[in-house]
DNA sequence: CACAAAAATGGACGATTGTCCATTTGCTGG
DNA sequence: CCAGCAAATGGACAATCGTCCATTTTTGTG
């Protein structure tokens, strides 16, 4: 068998290089004991038996825990933006439409959810003494923020001062976003999607009262 | 000395009775450690390192390191109500004025700063898998809840539909609050007192334009 | 089919964890 | 001043931690 045909096979398969699959399996093995135990209860024997494999494969995969820690706090942030990805495109071209869209996908049962959530949380409380995580929390935050200010801007061309509605408009939705994630957190049986959803469009037609009103509804 | 006088003196005494300054010792120690390095990084021998005590003091005060963590959470939570409750009796008596009160509290140095919200995002994250941490929380949320709605439920009056604007309002507001504090716990350089009270202001004057403008001023 | 390389295993290691308890220290009432 | 009791100590304990590595199993190639 030829050389590219070897390669072209690799890149065909159905199922991944077994060395690929158990590196992804511990990934998710270890998200699940995170989201279930936080990152205090979490260990490699743990991990490895959720996973079914032997302890050696951690370090076969990853240079220790720390680094296998990290992935999975890469691999939530990828789901992260995938998942939004979709709720973006599938939204039409006006900024009113691209941020109802980022709002809903923010509090959609993909993104928000008890498993998700229970992660995140469980990273941003070890963050502080382990940079590496900051690092991810920060490219997430930043990448968002550029997000929703470039659909702001647009809306606030034309008022007394464009950039700073757009830049408070930009960090109250973010800022109302996050604390309504801590709210389904906390309490995750009495959270209302919808409610959620109609207060930050109030706080949104607030700023902007042309573009918006608080049923979500897009004005002309 | 007779017993009365004997008990007057254990009230009055300056320096409380050696077994209550440890137990305190050591909570305090344990807050800080939990500050620097987080939960997973909190071990006794740490704790009874900083607090300059051996390491059977632990178990003589507490009945395990569960326990040591549950009093640092009832602290963290009996030191913020005190001081919010120092700028709430120096409010005005009208709902503006102590919904603003309310706001300048939970963005205030003394409230909002590195090392406090360390620790509480540190016990956040470790909640899911504890549900003594879960207590707090909840009680926390529940009165700050309660709180901003009797403010709220005031300034609605006489509004389409009371209950359901000052049940959004309050939700809002806390959400907000809450992540104005999860800016500040990620970029506390970045982080600006002034801006975060003004945008939670534009979300007051959003949804009551009688009672407050975007800076911040109560209107009449 | 045989052989070399890679992947996977799981026992062993020292370090550290929370907990326990025999011992020592310090204070107080008679 | 001393007896008695509570407070405080720190060494010892088993359990568990992350890590390492000699060994076995699987895989791919000539």
């Amino acid at each position: 068998m030829s050389q590219w045909r070897k390669e072209m096979d690799d890149l065909i398969t159905e199922t991944p290089a077994k060395k690929i699959r158990h590196r992804d399996m511990l990934v998710r093995a270890t998200a699940d004991i995170i989201s279930e135990s936080g990152i205090a209860g979490t260990s490699i024997t743990k991990v490895v038996e959720r996973a079914g494999l032997s302890r050696g494969m951690v370090h076969l995969h990853f240079e220790n825990k720390a680094a296998l820690l990290l992935e999975v706090a890469r691999h939530m942030s990828d789901e992260y933006y995938a998942r939004q990805k979709v709720f973006i495109s599938d939204a039409g071209p006006t900024s009113q439409e691209k941020l109802a869209a980022l709002i809903t996908a923010d509090l959609s049962e993909e993104i928000l959810n008890q498993y998700t959530v229970n992660i995140w949380y469980a990273f941003r409380g070890e963050a502080r003494s382990d940079n590496g995580f900051m690092a991810y929390s920060d490219t997430r935050d930043e990448a968002l923020y550029e997000t929703y200010y470039d659909a702001y801007i647009k809306l606030a061309a034309g008022s007394e001062n464009p950039q700073v509605l757009a830049r408070d408009a930009t960090r109250g939705t973010i800022a109302l976003t996050e604390g309504m994630w801590v709210d389904f957190f906390l309490h995750p049986l009495k959270f209302n999607r919808g409610t959620a959803k109609r207060i930050i469009f109030r706080f949104m037609a607030g700023l902007f009262q042309t573009a918006f009103n608080q049923d979500g509804a897009i004005l002309t």
